[in-house]
Parts: C-alpha cells; structure tokens; sequence
DNA sequence: AAGTGGTCTAGACCACTTC
DNA sequence: AAGTGGTCTAGACCACTTT
C-alpha cells in the first residue's frame, strides 16, 4: 500500500486498458475529468497520464485528448548479459591496419586513414563463446584510442571504453561467416555465426568506432522483450490493480 | 525557436554531461539551484531532470541529489520495419496439431492439448524473405484463436492481432536451421538463418502464443539502437545547444 | 538541522481541436 | 466558444541523506 496517487490512477487505467475495457483508439476520460473523480489536481492526474504514455499505451493529442494505442510490438528492448554471467574478454591482438572498404565506409575515413583493430575473445567457463573486432579510426594523439587500447589490454575492466563518450550507438545484427582470423580465435569453420555490429556516434554524429561481434551457439540466444518490462514494483501494482 | 523552458534546461544539462563537463558520478546541481539560476520554479526544473532521467543519463537519488549515470549501452531498442517496406504476408497453412515437445513447454500445455500452427511467407517484391510460424494453444470457443485464423487468413491486415491482447512479449534470437516445411516454404537449404522467437504473454502471466519467424539473408539485417533515438525535434535541440 | 528529491495543490495562460 | 492537453507558478508537506 501507501502508493502514491498518480501511481493508483495510473494502474487504474492501465487495467482497464489491458483487460480491454478501452480498445485502440479510444478516447480516455479528460484530465479534468479524472481530476474530480479522484479529487485531486490536475498535476497529480497528469502525471500518471505521462507514465502510461512513457510505457506506450497511450498517447497524447493536444485539444483532443488521451487515444489508447494498438500495441506496438514492433520495438522490443534487447539487452545483453552484463559482467559476471556473460564471462571474461581477453584481447587476443590489436593491430593498426589500413581498413576493408565496408569499415571504411561505415567510419568515413579518409583516403589511407588508418585503424586500430582490436580483436578480443570472450570466455565463459573456459569456454570461447564470441570474438569481438573493434575499428577505431587512427589519430595521432587522440585520446579515445589511447583510452581504448588501456581499456582493451586490462581485460577485467570495463568492456566498452568508447561508449563513455558515445551519444548513440547503431547496432545491426545478421548472420556472418566470421573472417579467419575470428574463425581461428573461435575455433570454429565456415557455418555462419550471430554477428552484432555496433557503430558507436559521438555528440555531432561524428564516428568514434565500430565494433563487430560474432556469436557463437554457446553463448546462447539473445534475449528481448515488449510491452511492459518487468520491475521491482510489479508486485504491489498486481495488488493495487486488484482492488 | 520558442522551445519550452524544461527542454532548454535539458539541453543545457544534456550537453554538459556529453562533453564530459560533468563526468559519470557526478552530482548535478540541485533542483532549487537551477530553479534559482533560471529564474523559473522547481516544478520546471524537475521535468527538465525527468526528461533526462527517461533517457538515462541521470538517475534521482531522494536526499542525494541527481547523479550522471555511465553510460549502459548493454540495452538496445530493436525496431523491425512497419508494414509497408517491410513486405506482405501470405498464410501458407493453418493446421491443428499436436505440438512438439519445445512448443508444448513455452506454452505450458496440458498433457494432449493441441496446438493451432499458422504458417505464413513474407515476400518482397515476389522474393519470399520470411517464414513464420505461429502455434496458439487450441481452445474450444477460444475468441483468441478465432480472431487468430482471421486475422491469418486476410493477409493484408495488419500481421499479429495475437499482440492486440498482449501484455508483454519475450523474444530470443540465435541462428537455427529451418524444418524442413519452413525450408519448403522459403526454398532455402540446410544452412542456418536468423530466427527469432517470440513468446506472447497476457496480463496474468498466461501464455497466449509463440511464433517463430525465420529471416533468409534477403531479408536484410535487423536494426537497433542504443542512447539518444533520433527524434523529430533533434534539429530544433541541437540549435539550442549549441547556444 | 539543513538540504535533497517525491508528492501534491489550486490556480494561470497558451495552442490546438471541435462544434 | 468550449473543451482539451502543454506549460508554468509559488507555495506546501513528506521521506530520505548528510552533517
């Protein structure tokens, strides 16, 4: 109990969407409305109006009102395993080389620019369950790539070094027959392999790096959800939804 | 211009933590100490922190103050295409079957209970990219399945009505090779493919479908984010930033 | 005790939509 | 013109953390 207000009008509602009672498309009761109901201002209504539209149930439309959205399970929160479960990286070798045109592109570099490679093998159980290769564009002095071979050379550290300056990072996932060296690192032959690939932005869209990571069936399927992700709270929201 | 005055302050806040002003640890300044720098009420200033709280930057500590989080690249936002570009689906076949024992757990079924298999082909451009398959646990008079096979059955609806009763879905991805009718369907071979699956959940935790969808390389690869999304307004914030 | 965020009030004006 | 959401104010009390 002792929930606060905006949280039990927001369960409220929640509820009576969920369980139907509001098709997509329909028009929720006005702030105004809610406000008397509950006898409370329209701030505190307002507020648990923000939480079902931060979820996705609902959305807002200025001079109409509250429209309750058709679920949109076309977006799902894919999460990676973090630190301890996931294993140990261990670099294998970091290496300045002169790109393969796809890295190239992908981090505008300029003609003969070249990268720092870095190549690491993540352990689980003794067990070698991915092969990452980091693309960092070469610049004399540049303090990320100093920063990223500290951070790839201390294994036990903190995986991802870059994205501590990195605003967004665009990841695309396929199914890749890994190059050789991955293959050999791996142990493994010419059956394609998950492979993530992560392009990591900085604040004016510049490219710091780019990252690929081939998966092998050991480390198991990668795991995402929809629609409302599962809190600490979830259990006292049961109750009050019960009521 | 004329952006409202909590987004302001969030840019300002938001720049400062991206450059590095204000490093991960960090305590920001307080809720009445902007309130007094802005000339504006506390209120203001809180959404502004809300705003940057959402996107993960910050977290709130009561009696602490608000502290700049590291940045957790481990989550993304994986999006697949809506509609249109995406393709059409085609039902292939709509049988009720015994289920094999794999379907049969992720669905908690009694002992004999059927399953209602859906088969469906996504094609592009006369190019089959997708081959789903959809297993509904067979109920008597169950309105679910019913809306289920309509649903399959006219193609060019929108593709999972399942979802329209979801509360939560939960999906993995790893590479699998296809059984031999999906292989049929998509003309493809032995090799593995993307698949993903998905495990759709109702409010109490019932179990109302699972769908398996294999993705060929025609398909192309899946996308996702993590950070800032791209926003409409991304232009309009970088102006005030930049201040 | 002082400062912090968490919740809430009872108003206000604006921009937008509908009638 | 009336109703809606969007923004904002100037207070209030509470729970929590630190000193």
């Amino acid at each position: 109990m002792s929930q606060a207000l905006y949280q039990r009008i927001a369960a409220a509602l929640r509820q009576r969407i969920l369980s139907g009672g509001h098709p997509a498309g329909d028009l929720l009761p006005s702030e105004n409305e809610l406000a008397g109901a509950y006898h409370t201002s329209r701030v505190t209504v307002r507020k648990a109006f923000n939480l079902l539209e931060a979820e996705g149930l609902i959305k807002a439309r200025q001079g109409k009102g509250y429209i309750v959205q058709p679920p949109r399970h076309s977006e799902y929160t894919l999460f990676f395993g973090s630190g301890e479960e996931l294993g140990h990286y261990r670099c294998e070798e970091v290496r300045l080389l002169p790109p393969d045109p796809d890295v190239s592109r992908a981090l505008n570099l300029h003609n003969g620019q070249l990268t720092v490679v870095i190549r690491r093998v993540l352990e689980r159980s003794g067990v070698s369950i991915a092969c990452d290769e980091k693309y960092i564009p070469y610049e004399r002095g540049s303090p990320t790539v100093e920063r990223e071979l500290n951070a790839a050379r201390q294994p036990e550290e903190r995986t991802d070094r870059t994205e501590e300056v990195s605003l967004r990072t665009e990841m695309t996932l396929r199914v890749a027959v890994p190059p050789p060296e991955v293959r050999k690192a791996l142990g493994c032959g010419k059956e394609g392999l998950l492979m993530t690939e992560r392009l990591f932005l900085a604040l004016g869209g510049k490219r710091l790096g780019l990252s690929r990571t081939y998966l092998t069936p050991d480390y198991g399927p990668l795991m995402a959800y929809a629609g409302l992700p599962v809190t600490e709270d979830s259990e006292e929201a049961k109750k009050n939804e019960s009521e």
